[in-house]
DNA sequence: TTAGTTGACGAACACCGTTCTACTCACGAA
DNA sequence: TTCGTGAGTAGAACGGTGTTCGTCAACTAA
């Protein structure tokens, strides 16, 4: 996910046709349903022909208002960053990290929608007016203009796929066995750990005197560090007054 | 992509078969395959048909040998891990940079193959290996041991992250239309400097004031950005001896 | 040698994205 | 107001997907 593209002013490509006694297709309820599929069942559940048969039609319908389905997903995406909060906070770091935490969050709250960033340019407003506003922050508080530029791009990628790789591991947890997730999720730690503790002492005295460490701290703890060590890097880089 | 895992001793789980005049199956060649239509189509053009097409048969044949699709690629997946070299390096720093690069260069040299680490632990005595020495390191030159457990993960995170990225890019520079790609490329970076300038200067000055940082540097400089950032975070971690 | 196990494999299932074609509605021009 | 046309709707079909089921026969163990 680079800098945000402008978002193009309509929606709307396709006008509503009469269907008898359904509901005309609109593009907009096109895309909320994309997204409710997503919200409920992930990126890879949404098929065109469950898309459609939420309004009561076969998937042809819906090629009069997307390109395709890369072009469906594309709009829910759109969707969500134009929901996306602006950047605030009294420094640039404090800026940075709150912001790095609302992107995930916003991501996040849409199971694993974020893994439709890699590789593109957002074409949201909102995503434009956050970046504007972030970098006018860093480079205000002294970070080099070359630095507060990529990082915009680094931080981006590594929030995208933070949610992306939770979003997995919350899968692992949710195995389809009905056992509730937490249940899932710590046999499934106690199994890892347990094999890291198997680890002959002898070859790998390092990790197996570390898995305290190696083992602990949860998606948040570890995302919050990611984005801290980033941030301190890049305060590394700010020439002395 | 955390922690490795111990590697199984075995690879072979079924017994290869008379086919007649045909080559039996085995694992080890249903795996490199697969592996073989990864570097040359990328990892969704893995098809059960398409692997058992190149052995002359149906894709139900390949089950005797795998569970299903994900095992295969998962086990593509660890033949390329188990190739990882090892760090090296005068210092922590030095170790950590290196490495990165070459877990990157390793992973990129299989198209997309990166995506599969994502929420998933490597079973591999190699990436196992190299974890312990990586992080023996960095405790060894002074970064806290929780800082240095947790970098494991957040940089593989971030690499495997930009190698997706950076395959998805250079497939929209592969258009399908014969023209060389880096003529694509630049059309494609020239439109998205046009639409970057466009923005408007009231609205958006520090994003246009900086159009030549945002725009400039290409992945493998914007990668080793993001490590070097990384470095440095941690860096400052240290407490003063 | 015999019996049991299992690798190989064809057929079929349920699903997928997309295109093609026919019908008909809605809009714009006269 | 009327008529012509473009395009939205939608069924059928194409070419594809992962996987299961049932059958045959190769292989191994006793």
């Amino acid at each position: 996910m680079t800098i945000a593209d402008r978002t193009p002013p309509d929606l709307a490509r396709a006008r509503p046709r009469a269907r008898g006694d359904k509901t005309p297709l609109r593009l907009d309820a096109i895309v909320d349903e994309a997204l409710r599929i997503i919200d409920t069942e992930g990126t890879d559940a949404v098929s065109m022909r469950k898309v459609a048969a939420a309004f009561d039609t076969g998937p042809a319908s819906l090629y009069a208002h997307v390109d395709n389905k890369d072009d469906l997903l594309r709009l829910a995406l759109r969707k969500v960053l134009d929901t996306m909060p602006l950047p605030a906070g009294e420094t640039w770091q404090a800026m940075f990290r709150a912001h790095a935490h609302t992107i995930r969050a916003v991501l996040a709250a849409h199971n694993d929608l974020a893994r439709l960033t890699f590789g593109t340019v957002p074409e949201s407003d909102q995503v434009t007016e956050g970046s504007e506003r972030l970098l006018a922050a860093m480079i205000g508080g002294g970070v080099p203009p070359q630095v507060a530029a990529w990082s915009l791009d680094v931080i981006s990628l590594y929030i995208a796929a933070d949610v992306h790789e939770g979003w997995l591991m919350g899968r692992i947890f949710d195995d389809g066995s009905g056992r509730p997730p937490e249940e899932v999720g710590m046999e499934y730690f106690r199994g890892f750990g347990e094999r890291m503790a198997s680890l002959p002492k002898d070859r790998f005295p390092t990790l197996t005197g570390h898995l305290e460490e190696l083992m602990g701290g949860d998606g948040d703890q570890r995302f919050s560090f990611g984005i801290d060590m980033f941030i301190a890097g890049m305060a590394a880089q700010i020439p002395p007054t």
